[in-house]
RNA sequence: UGGGGUGUCGCCAAGUUGGUAAGGCACAAGGUUUUGAUCCUUGCAUUCGUUGGUUCGAGUCCAGCCACCCCAGCCA
C-alpha cells in the first residue's frame, strides 16, 4: 500500500480524459478551499496527529451509490491524497436485515470506476465484533453501561420528548454483576429480541436526545452477510462508528450534517474507554502517548434539483418498478450514470466544481450537465446519427456506379487531428432528420425549406426542389439537387448558412436510441407540500427511438464508447442490451442548444 | 423560555489576524466556426438574512430579531 497507488485514478473504458489522480480536480482549477481543510492544514501545523492524516469512506451496504456519496467520495480520498495520507473503505455494517453481499460488491466497484483506491484491505465494522463486545464489558464493569429491560415502547415514553427532559430507566442502577451477567447472555443468545437492551449511561436529562442513555446493543436473531449467525446482538451506529474510526486511527471523521447532534456521543464513547486498551486494539504503530482520538467533522450533503438522493426513496424508485433498476441510466446513482454515459472523470470534477460547506443548498442540474459536456466534449469523437429520418434524394446526384459509391473522409473531432478520421460513403438517397426541414420555415431558420440551400455537414450543399407528401400532408420525401463544386468549398456568390447532418440511406445501419430526461418534472421532489415525491415523475423521461439511422463507423463503437452524435448530443453504446447486430445508444446529454431559446 | 445548525449574485461557493466582495454554473451581448456545438472577448452583488452597536473602517467583532434545516429508531 504505497500512497502512489493509493490514489491512482483507473482508466476504465469511458474514463477518457484523466488517467491520474492528480487531474482530479482539473488541471487548471486552483486547490479547493474549505473548512475541512482548513482544519486539516492546522492540525497539521499544531501537529496533533504527528503529520498524519487518515479519513475513511463508511457506506452501509444497504443499497447502491449515488452522486452524494460521490461528493463524500471524492472530500475523503481527495483530502487525504493531498495531505500525503490514506482513505481507508469500511463498510458500517451493523444492521444486517438491510444489507446484502450483492451492495457490497457494487459499492466496491462503483468506487473503484470513480477512479479511487482504498488504503490496504477493505474494512468491515463486523471486524470489530469482537472488540467491540469487550469495550462494552469494560463500559459496564466501568459503571458507564447497563442492560436496560424496558421494551422499545416503554423506552420511547422514558426518554422524554424534544421539550421534556427524559426519566431514568428503572433498570438503570443494576449492579455490574448483574449487568454482566445479562449482558453475557444476550450475546449467547438467551433472550428474544427486544427484551434487553444495552445503553450507555449518561444524562436522562440531556437536552441533546442522543445523551439520555442511547441504546449501544441490541438483540437481533438474524444472520449476518459477513458474520454468519456467530452474533445474536448488534452494536449500534453511533457506538460502533466512533470505535470503529479509532481503530483505524482516523484522524478526520468527516460526515454529513445530520450527525451534528451525535458528535457528543461520538466523542463521550472514546473518551469513556481505556485509551491504553483502545491503543492496543488499534492498527496505531505509533506509542500509546501520540494516540489521538479522531475528530468528527459534519459536511452538508449534495442535493440537485430534479431528482431524489434518498437511499430509501432510490431503492423505492427501483422496487416499486418506476425505473428499470439501480442502474436505470435516469437514476443519480454512480451505476445509472455510469450506464447514461457520464464519465468518472465528469463526476469528479463535478464534485470539486460543487464544494464543500455547510450550508444546505441544491445544486442546479445544469452543472452536472455542464461537467459532463464540458469532458465529452474534448473527448468523445464525433458522428453522425439521424434520430427521426426524413428521406432525401438527390435527383441530379449520378445513380449508383460500378465502381462502389462516392466516399467521404470526415474528421472524428474537429480540433483534435489526433482522432483520425472516418470514412463516409455518400450517395444519391440520404436521410436527414425530420427537424432540419420546414415547408414554412420560422423567422431565423437556418436549416431546409423549399428553395432554400443548406449545407450537408462534411459533404456538398444541397437544395429543395420538391417535397413529396403522404396523405395527410407530412412530408415524407425530399427532392433535392446537389452542387458537385461545394465538396469542401464554399458556393461563390451566395452564402449557406445552415449545416444539417444527414447518413446515406443504403449504407446507415439501424439503430435503437434511448433519449433520456430528467427523472422528475419538479424543481424539488422531495417538497412534501405537494405531494408524495413518485407523484411527479416525468413521463417523458424515457422516449425509446428505433428505426434511428447511424453512419457505418458507429459499427464497431464498444459497449460505454461515447459519441458526439454532431448536432444532437452526447450518446454511448449501451453497456448492457447493444450488441452488434442491434445497437443501442443512450443519449447522455443534449447539446446546448441556443436556436432553442431562439424559436421558442 | 428543548438542543444543535445555516443564511454572501438566479444556482453552487471563496472570503487570512476587521481595510473596502474570488471562481464556477446560468444568463446576456459581440467575434470565430462546414456542429445554431466548441472556442474567444465583454457584461453580470456600492453589497454580504435583518435591525442596531463597536470602529477611521465590518461580510468579517458584539447584541437583538427573522427565515430555513436537523434531532424524540432497540436505522445509518
Amino acid at each position: 500500500m504505497k500512497s502512489s497507488d493509493t490514489f491512482s485514478a483507473n482508466s476504465s473504458a469511458n474514463n477518457s480524459t484523466n488517467h491520474n489522480g492528480d487531474a482530479v480536480a482539473g488541471s487548471t482549477a486552483p486547490a479547493p478551499s474549505n473548512f475541512i481543510r482548513h482544519i486539516i492544514e492546522q492540525d497539521l501545523q499544531t501537529g496533533k496527529h504527528n503529520g498524519r492524516v487518515q479519513t475513511r469512506f463508511p457506506p452501509e451496504p444497504n443499497g447502491y451509490l449515488h452522486i452524494g456519496h460521490a461528493k463524500s467520495i471524492c472530500l475523503n480520498f481527495g483530502v487525504a491524497k493531498s495531505n500525503n495520507g490514506f482513505c481507508n473503505l469500511r463498510f458500517d455494517d451493523t444492521n444486517p436485515e438491510k444489507e446484502s453481499q450483492e451492495f457490497i460488491n457494487a459499492i466496491k466497484a462503483d468506487i473503484e470506476w470513480l477512479g479511487f483506491h482504498w488504503s490496504g484491505e477493505i474494512r468491515y465494522a463486523s471486524a470489530y465484533f469482537d472488540a467491540l463486545y469487550e469495550f462494552a464489558l469494560q463500559l459496564i464493569r466501568a459503571g458507564k453501561a447497563y442492560v436496560c429491560s424496558l421494551s422499545p415502547d416503554q423506552a420511547r415514553e422514558y426518554r422524554g420528548t424534544l421539550t421534556t427532559h427524559g426519566t431514568p430507566s428503572p433498570y438503570r442502577n443494576r449492579t455490574v454483576e448483574e449487568n454482566i451477567d445479562l449482558f453475557t447472555r444476550m450475546a449467547a443468545g438467551e433472550f428474544a429480541e427486544g427484551v434487553h437492551s444495552l445503553r450507555a449511561k449518561i444524562d436522562m436529562a440531556s437536552p441533546n436526545i442522543n445523551m439520555r442513555d442511547p441504546v449501544i446493543y441490541r438483540i437481533r436473531h438474524v444472520h449476518h452477510h459477513q458474520t454468519g449467525d456467530k452474533w445474536p446482538i448488534y452494536p449500534m451506529y453511533d457506538y460502533a462508528h466512533c470505535i470503529s474510526d479509532a481503530m483505524e486511527c482516523i484522524t478526520h471523521s468527516l460526515c454529513t450534517l445530520e450527525f451534528e447532534d451525535h458528535r457528543p456521543l461520538y466523542d463521550w464513547i472514546l473518551q469513556n474507554l481505556d485509551i491504553a486498551t483502545l491503543h492496543r486494539a488499534s492498527d496505531s504503530k505509533e506509542g500509546v502517548e501520540s494516540y489521538v482520538l479522531p475528530r468528527q467533522i459534519e459536511f452538508a450533503r449534495l442535493n440537485i434539483n430534479y431528482t431524489v438522493m434518498s437511499k430509501r426513496k432510490l431503492k423505492e424508485l427501483v422496487m416499486q418498478g418506476y425505473v428499470k433498476g439501480w442502474d436505470d441510466p435516469r437514476m443519480p446513482t454512480l451505476s445509472g450514470l455510469r450506464r447514461r454515459g457520464f464519465t468518472s472523470a465528469s463526476i469528479r470534477n463535478f464534485c470539486d466544481r460543487v464544494g464543500i460547506s455547510r450550508s444546505e443548498s441544491v445544486v442546479d442540474l445544469g452543472m452536472l450537465e455542464h461537467s459532463i459536456r464540458d469532458d465529452l466534449d474534448k473527448s468523445a469523437p464525433r458522428a453522425m446519427c439521424v434520430l427521426r429520418p426524413l428521406k432525401v434524394t438527390l435527383t441530379n446526384y449520378p445513380l449508383d456506379s460500378l465502381d462502389g459509391p462516392e466516399v467521404l473522409e470526415l474528421s472524428c473531432h474537429p480540433k483534435e487531428e489526433s482522432m483520425g478520421k472516418r470514412k463516409l460513403p455518400f450517395a444519391r438517397e440520404l436521410f436527414i432528420d425530420a427537424s432540419d426541414f420546414e415547408e414554412i420555415p420560422p423567422p431565423q431558420y437556418k436549416r431546409l425549406s423549399p428553395g432554400t440551400e443548406v449545407r450537408l455537414r462534411g459533404a456538398y450543399v444541397i437544395r429543395c426542389d420538391q417535397v413529396i407528401k403522404d396523405a395527410e400532408g407530412k412530408p415524407v420525401e425530399l427532392l433535392c439537387s446537389y452542387d458537385a463544386a461545394t465538396l469542401g468549398v464554399n458556393p461563390q456568390g451566395r452564402k449557406v448558412q445552415g449545416v444539417i447532418h444527414w447518413v446515406p440511406a443504403q449504407h446507415a445501419i439501424d439503430v435503437e436510441v434511448r433519449i433520456y430526461d430528467r427523472l422528475f418534472s419538479k424543481e424539488n421532489p422531495d417538497d412534501k407540500t405537494v405531494g408524495d415525491y413518485k407523484e411527479c415523475l416525468n413521463p417523458e423521461s424515457l422516449v425509446t427511438l428505433t428505426g434511428c439511422k447511424a453512419e457505418p463507423s458507429l459499427k464497431l463503437a464498444a459497449p460505454e464508447a461515447s459519441f458526439q452524435f454532431e448536432r444532437e448530443g452526447y450518446f454511448c453504446v449501451d453497456r448492457y442490451d447493444s450488441t452488434p447486430e442491434k445497437m443501442v445508444f443512450n443519449r447522455t446529454v443534449t447539446l446546448r442548444d441556443s436556436w432553442a431559446k431562439i424559436s421558442s
